[in-house]
DNA sequence: TCGCATCCTGACCGTATGGTCAATACGAAG
DNA sequence: CTTCGTATTGACCATACGGTCAGGATGCGA
């Protein structure tokens, strides 16, 4: 019925709006309260008074609290696979992984939120997106490092085991969000400026270039 | 009134061993079931059942979730705090952060739900730990960043930015604890094997003490 | 055997939370 | 104005949870 479903959608182009909006408002307070409450600790009234929102309307957009936490991790995800692109279609680890580190940097500082409830999830043995880790994840995994293994083989890095040089990007990259907290307690209670992000970003990437011998 | 205290210590042996039995029970318990559910998450009932005591007994023992629990950080805290005796009287880089790294993935494996507690906890804003934050770990810090400041003056590695180096020793230990399922998930659903430990702290410890210029 | 401190625990309570629902408001189309 | 699908919301409910408490068990010293 593709008659229908044009007019319907042109009818409830503003309800449509509304819609939209509404799910972007309550999936925003959800990120940040999931984050900094985990999910046992979130409320729904919690994330209703942050969306603004009365809680028997989070109810309409979203039936559970579970299916509205799904959501949240699978935004997380879609956005740090995203990342991925950064590492693809370059000569070699220098630009490779620089441009990874550069980009899973950005989206510590951008998402601070989203790369904790992933944390949680994951430090709370995946209850919801196991199946992500056993499919797209590994798929993904298993392709990269196919990639630094022939960087490996051409010459342009140090023999490093591939599996633990990945490990150690998300780890370094995903502490600067994870941890923002702890961070900021040690300089001196501040966030960290610009040009404190990039002496970081600029650290993190030395260290590990040089690390696996591409400089 | 040091004889009433030498009697009743003597008099209630032990007392004293059930009281450090069962607290010990409690805590390794709840250890394990904050890690895994996060504090909210978690259920009196739950650690109490998996102890093997009533759930009564638990409050005898620790007044309130909230006191178990601080209990449970402090202990890891200070297990944590502990590794940096492999950082002190270490000659230079190759010994101290190489020590340091070792015993950290150590802790990383012995005690994956104590990190993951004090992940959490960092993570949600340390709320009940903030003061340690503030106090014992930013002296340990400013301390160890002096260290490796010496050797950098010394000459024994690059010109790295201490603190990031810290971060990145902390972010990457810690992740073969905190991300262990994900881990075990990309190793094909398998704990990793005695071996495959030894690997993950050889190719960690190669990768920063190249990457700082040590080797 | 008795007294006493420690330890144990089933039953109970107040509260907070996730979720439901019926009633209502809204707004576009005809 | 009427109709109808969508969106809104206060009131309500069942449940689960942290915490309490009174009564009892245990075991050691005198």
């Amino acid at each position: 019925m593709p008659d229908t479903a044009r007019i319907s959608r042109i009818r409830s182009g503003r309800r449509t709006d509304i819609r939209q909006q509404n799910e972007r408002l309550i999936l925003e307070a959800a990120e940040r309260v999931f984050a900094e409450a985990g999910f046992g600790g979130a409320t729904m009234q919690l994330i209703a008074d942050m969306a603004g929102l009365p809680k028997a309307n989070l109810h309409y957009y979203f039936p559970t609290k579970e299916a509205l936490y799904r959501r949240v991790v699978q935004n997380i995800f879609e956005i740090w696979l995203d990342a991925a692109s950064s590492f693809d279609g370059a000569a070699g680890p220098v630009e490779g992984i620089g441009a990874y580190v550069r980009a899973k940097m950005d989206i510590s500082r951008r998402h601070p939120h989203g790369s904790k409830v992933w944390a949680a999830e994951v430090m709370h043995g995946a209850p919801v997106i196991q199946d992500y880790l056993e499919t797209t994840l590994r798929a993904w995994t298993e392709g990269r490092m196919a990639v630094i293994q022939r960087w490996i083989d051409e010459g342009k890095m140090a023999p490093i085991d591939p599996r633990h040089l990945l490990y150690m990007l998300w780890a370094t990259t995903q502490h600067y969000a994870d941890f923002g907290h702890q961070i900021e307690t040690l300089n001196a209670g501040e966030a960290l400026s610009d040009r404190q992000w990039r002496e970081a970003t600029e650290s993190v990437t030395q260290i590990i270039l040089r690390g696996i011998g591409a400089i």
